[in-house]
DNA sequence: TGTACATCAGTGAACGCGCGTTCACTGATGTAC
DNA sequence: TGTACATCAGTGAACGCGCGTTCACTGATGTAC
């Protein structure tokens, strides 16, 4: 049956923010479209209406600021940030979490679009970031920046891949406490 | 046809090196069995002589020292070693990468024999990584080798990731530039 | 405002391809004598 | 050492399940009058 306009764009809101987590807990290729239909409260048909192909979807969920992400205070400082980013809430919540960490390795072999996406998205943490790094030259700076998102993702996904949680916290702590944050 | 018993064993070794290029190359669910066994030199019929299934395949690749690696200079010293970690080299030939780097968040969602090799294996590293790290004392290095990989990792996910090399380049050498090595 | 009807978002059955896995067969290996 | 034969690694056709995708249908929306 046909659904209002308004429930059109709530139910494709509900389809990207369901792919957006299934995809981070799963990865792209364990995911089936239907999970994502179910998961937003719909059947697997109507799909091909509100996207291509799965493909598009996962470009689409990529660029797609999931409704958990929203209403979360960004003004906080880099190094609160960065606390919350290596937190164990985080590496225990993958669904809600930096794609970077949760899909990283599958992203560098994803869509065109999928890569574009996710670099824009770190150019502007990038640039965010450097405002509150150390370093006496902008450039310098930028360097702290860079480096230190690289240890985020890193630490993330190695406190992730490990079977031992003493050593996974361990190493999220070695991550945080290694970070150069005004 | 049956074939000799060290035929047996150069082709299992063939096949674990095949496998094992082919996952970082891909990702283990873009593989497939008949994929590998070509790559080896062989028919997909034979691979369940070798292994239980694809699943016991990824596992032993992972437990595996692929022959692309044997007969590389160990003992190098730290810098040299993150610094080839973190060359554009590595970034563009992911097939004889480090699996973390490569794999690391699929196989953040492996089966519990690969987490357990990979955990071995980060182990190690960390072990190797903190005699030549800075720090006062032995708590303070081995927390800066932790951060060291995680860097290094990090760095090489996120460079893999942009589609822009410019920027990929850059996030190289801001990695290797931040890492604090004897 | 009320009514008739065209539109079209969503449903669920069905399709077909790809891939992991199985299996009967082949023929070289390697052992028994 | 040579011969007969049992073993078994590898072959390639076939199976069957899962998943992306399609499509005829339904019935609520929303528009024309």
């Amino acid at each position: 049956m046909k659904v209002s306009r308004e429930q059109v764009t709530e139910n494709r809101k509900r389809i990207l923010d369901a792919a957006a987590r299934l995809f981070r807990e799963r990865g792209f290729d364990n995911v089936t479209v239907a999970e994502v239909m179910t998961a937003a409260g719909l059947t697997h048909g109507g799909f091909y209406g509100h996207f291509d192909s799965k493909e598009a979807l996962i470009g689409a969920a990529m660029a797609h600021e999931p409704s958990a992400h929203r209403g979360r205070p960004t003004l906080q400082s880099a190094g609160r940030y960065a606390d919350t980013y290596l937190s164990r809430q985080q590496r225990d919540n993958v669904g809600v979490s930096c794609p970077f960490s949760a899909l990283g390795t599958e992203a560098a072999r994803a869509s065109p679009e999928v890569r574009r996406t996710l670099t824009e998205s770190l150019r502007a943490q990038i640039d965010t970031l450097t405002a509150s790094s150390q370093g006496t030259t902008p450039q310098e700076r930028r360097r702290t920046a860079i480096a230190t998102l690289s240890t985020m993702v890193g630490g993330m996904v190695l406190a992730r891949v490990v079977n031992d949680e003493h050593l996974s916290d361990e190493i999220l702590a070695a991550a945080r406490a290694s970070l150069r944050i005004a």
